[in-house]
This record gives C-alpha cells, sequence and structure tokens, in this order.
RNA sequence: GUGGGCGUAGCUCAAUGGCAGAGCACUGGACUGUGGCUCCAGUGGUUGCGGGUUCAAUCCCCGUCGCCCACCCCA
C-alpha cells in the first residue's frame, strides 16, 4: 500500500455516512424549531483569534494547533475548535446590534495535532452552538434542552448529562486561593502531573483520575460553596428551569472546562459506551470573550457536538442500512444497453431509485441486482426489443412476467 | 510529548528457522439469456520498509514507518 491518509484523518464510507447525515440533519431540524440560525465559518482564522481566547498556556495553543504562514506572510491556524472563530465573526459584523439574543450553529471540521485514540483525530467534526446577549439563565436552561432534545432526537438516551458552575471573574480567584491553601502542605503526595497542575491550572487536580490522588483531594474545597452571590442565584435557577423542563442532570463539582474563556455554567454529556473520550458534548458560558474581541461586553453561551462520538453510539445501536434500488435493469446487447439507460432515466424522473446493469453477462448482472438489494429486476435482450416488451422478476418473491415496455412506467409506480 | 500492544491476500486471521495457507469477498463455470442455496475452478502476496544473525528469516535481533489502546489534554 502505497499512500494512507496522514495520520489522524480518516476518510468516511458510504456504510458510515448514514449515521452523520441523521446527526446532521436531526441538529438542523431541531436547531431550526428553537430559533438558531446556521452560519458558515472559516477553517482558517490568525492565529492571535486562538491564543488570546482559548489561553496562552493551554495544551491546544502550547502544542496541538496546526499554525503555519501563509504566502503574505501571515500567521494563521487550523481551526481547534469553533468558539474563537463564532466570536470573531459577531464583533466583525456587529451582530450585537441586533436584537438579542442571537442564535447560531455551524458545523464542520476542527484540527488539533494530537496522538489519536478511540474517539480522538487529528481533524474532526463538530456542530456548534453559539448564543449572544442573553444573561439570564433561561438561556442557559434553554440552551441545554435543546442539546437534550437533539440528542434524544436522534435515538440516544442513556447518557450522562453533568452540570456544574465554575464561578466568573470574583468568585473563581477566591475558590482558587481556598483550594492552594488546601492542597498546600500535602502537594508533593500527589502525582506528578497533579504536581505540574498546581501551578499551571490547579482546577484540573479535581478531576485526575490517580487513585492516590482522588484519595488525597478527599474534603477539598468544592467550587459550589464558593460561589459569590450572584454566580450561586444563577446556578441555582438554572437548575431549577431544568428540572421544570425535564432534562434530566447530575450535579459534578469537578466537572472543570479546559478552556480559559468559561465562566459560571459549564456542562458536559458522556456516554459509557465509548473508550477513555467519552464525552460527546459539552459547553458553557463565557460571558467575557466578546469584549476580549473588541466587541460590547456581552454574555454568551455554547457547546460543540462531537460527530465521530455520536456516530460510533449510533453505529453501536443499530447496523447501517443503504438505500437499495427499487428497479435494476439487466440488459443484453448494444441496443438493449440503450433501451435500458432511457428507461432507467424515466424511472428516475418518476422518483424511482434505478439501477443499470452495465453491459456484463446477464447472471453477473443479475447476481449484483441481489447484492445491492434492488426489489425488481427488469430484464431486457433481443427477444424483448424484437416484441417490445421486458421480462420483469421480483427478487424478493422470485415471481416473473412480462411488461410491454409502454407500460414499465406505469408498472412500477404501482408496484 | 510519554507508555503498552500489533503489522502476513481487498477483509478477518492461521503457519513453520526450510515451496506462505484458510474462510469471506471478487471473477468464471456447473446452468449458450435468470440472482439467492450448493459444488468446482481462477484472480489476488516483494509476509509494512531497511539492515543484521544464519547455508536458509514471515519467524530471531536492531532500526524505521504505520495502525490500535492508554496517559497528558480534550468534542
Amino acid at each position: 500500500m502505497k499512500y494512507s491518509a496522514p495520520k489522524g484523518f480518516q476518510d468516511i464510507l458510504p456504510p458510515e455516512i448514514s449515521f452523520w447525515q441523521r446527526i446532521e440533519d436531526s441538529a438542523r431540524a431541531v436547531f431550526a424549531k428553537y430559533g438558531f440560525h446556521e452560519i458558515r465559518l472559516p477553517i482558517i482564522e490568525s492565529t492571535d483569534v486562538f491564543v488570546r481566547s482559548i489561553g496562552e498556556i493551554t495544551d491546544i495553543v502550547e502544542k496541538e494547533m496546526y499554525t503555519f504562514r501563509d504566502k503574505g506572510d501571515r500567521s494563521v491556524t487550523l481551526r481547534p475548535e469553533g468558539t474563537a472563530g463564532a466570536v470573531r465573526c459577531f464583533v466583525e459584523h456587529g451582530l450585537h446590534n441586533l436584537p438579542s439574543p442571537q442564535k447560531f450553529y455551524y458545523a464542520g471540521p476542527m484540527f488539533r495535532y494530537e496522538r489519536p485514540q478511540k474517539g480522538r483525530f487529528r481533524q474532526f467534526y463538530q456542530i456548534g452552538v453559539e448564543a449572544f446577549g442573553v444573561a439570564q439563565p433561561t438561556l442557559d436552561a434553554e440552551i441545554i434542552a435543546m442539546l437534550n432534545d437533539f440528542l434524544n432526537a436522534i435515538g440516544l438516551t442513556n447518557l450522562n448529562f453533568e452540570l456544574n458552575s465554575i464561578g466568573c471573574d470574583a468568585c473563581r480567584p477566591v475558590y482558587k486561593e481556598a483550594l492552594q491553601l488546601f492542597l498546600k502542605d500535602k502537594i508533593t503526595e500527589f502525582c506528578p502531573d497533579c504536581n505540574r497542575r498546581y501551578s499551571t491550572n490547579i482546577l484540573r487536580i479535581l478531576d485526575c483520575k490517580v487513585e492516590k490522588c482522588v484519595e488525597l483531594r478527599g474534603g477539598a474545597p468544592a467550587v459550589s460553596g464558593h460561589l459569590c452571590e450572584h454566580c450561586r442565584i444563577h446556578f441555582d435557577e438554572l437548575t431549577a428551569l431544568l428540572e421544570a423542563l425535564d432534562v434530566p442532570f447530575s450535579l459534578n463539582a469537578n466537572l472543570v472546562r479546559g478552556l480559559d474563556y468559561y465562566t459560571k455554567t459549564t456542562f458536559e454529556v458522556t456516554s459509557e459506551h465509548l473508550g477513555a473520550q467519552k464525552a460527546v458534548a459539552a459547553g458553557g458560558r463565557y460571558d467575557k470573550l466578546v469584549k476580549v474581541f473588541g466587541g460590547p461586553d456581552t454574555p454568551a453561551i455554547g457547546f460543540a457536538v462531537g460527530v465521530e462520538r455520536l456516530a460510533a453510539l449510533l453505529q453501536e445501536a443499530s447496523p447501517a442500512e443503504q438505500v437499495a434500488p427499487k428497479v435494476f435493469i439487466a440488459t443484453l446487447g448494444k441496443q438493449a444497453d440503450t433501451e435500458g439507460l432511457r428507461i432507467a432515466k424515466a424511472l428516475r424522473n418518476n422518483g424511482l431509485c434505478t439501477e443499470p446493469g452495465y453491459g456484463a453477462s446477464l447472471k453477473s448482472q443479475l447476481r449484483r441486482a441481489d447484492r445491492i438489494g434492488a426489489e425488481y429486476a427488469l430484464i431486457i435482450g433481443e427477444n424483448e426489443l424484437s416484441s417490445g416488451t421486458a421480462q420483469w422478476k421480483n427478487l424478493k418473491q422470485g415471481t416473473q412476467g412480462e411488461v410491454a415496455l409502454k407500460e414499465v412506467q406505469s408498472f412500477f409506480t404501482k408496484s
């Protein structure tokens, strides 16, 4: 084998594509009902767009971005996530001047230079949702309810919905200090990764999987106890709204989002049927980000779903189905080939999926008709041409008969 | 970036330090123009690549590339 797709990049072939279409179609249908509008964003942005929004000391920016200089010597980056570009778009076009909230969704590939593993690729697809301009928890509740509706629409029900609040500029620093104080004396007993996190991203220590660390952090202060009045009310109202909307969720005080821009509400949807990369959707509020991009102080919230991971779950739940043709037209001889194509065209124009035999032996044509699951075969040879007829055969039932070429249309549209 | 596992036919996998195999799939035949079931035959491989040990390497050793899984991090 001479060529293969680059590491972490994959081809999606027809048997799998039906799941992707179901996911995309459902997203469009559900999101539209909630008043969200599609936008299409560039796959490349100025590198600064990501550095300033995601945060300079995050892994994504430090080591996972596909960054290069274009021919005009500009530093550009293949988008590693969608929110940054969406916010840039919102500010660039002055969309805050339109009535709030402005609600958008987009779908497409993202790129991160990571070691591939189950459910993780260097090019991966997300469907992202962003809503701007409302600070009230009603927007949080609606967007989470919409995510729940969407997941139900594609047939996924047994998922874990986890919710947390990581506070705002006012209360998060206070909480971080409390956590730091708690860990200070015993941090050397934690794993090397946690020791690194202690100085870079202390909240991450909360979701370390190392048993020793889980044990050592028992009794650590929780964010929920350190939220400021404002954030606590917001969170309480949100949970009440979700209960009113019958959206099932559980609280997870250790749910920490990695990107710098998140504030207040964070949430994540996971499945037990995936590998270590089990999050199928995640999101949260980012009330300060629009201002970072030079727009007016505009609260916002969004989430992204991982299409590959959802497709994997759908595939596990039910086998792939391919659309089978209604009619297969087997022909023998040049003249019959022509007549066959003419009939195929007419049947298709009448809305019937029709597949021609492409002139192999009759046996192999019928064998192919069977393999691809055609319902009927129409056989046209010299005998039929001279009498102006064709043989029809029901491949499911094994029945066969004769039909005049002129009657073929009505024969198949009726049956 | 770190750790572990695996690379043999299109796919799933055998095998022995001594001619590289099976099942499925594909093509054809049994059935001059009738699919599925059955039987028969055929096509298909520099055993990932490069070196080394050996009379002889798919097997043993080293390197390299690729894939998978996990860590970090994340959808």
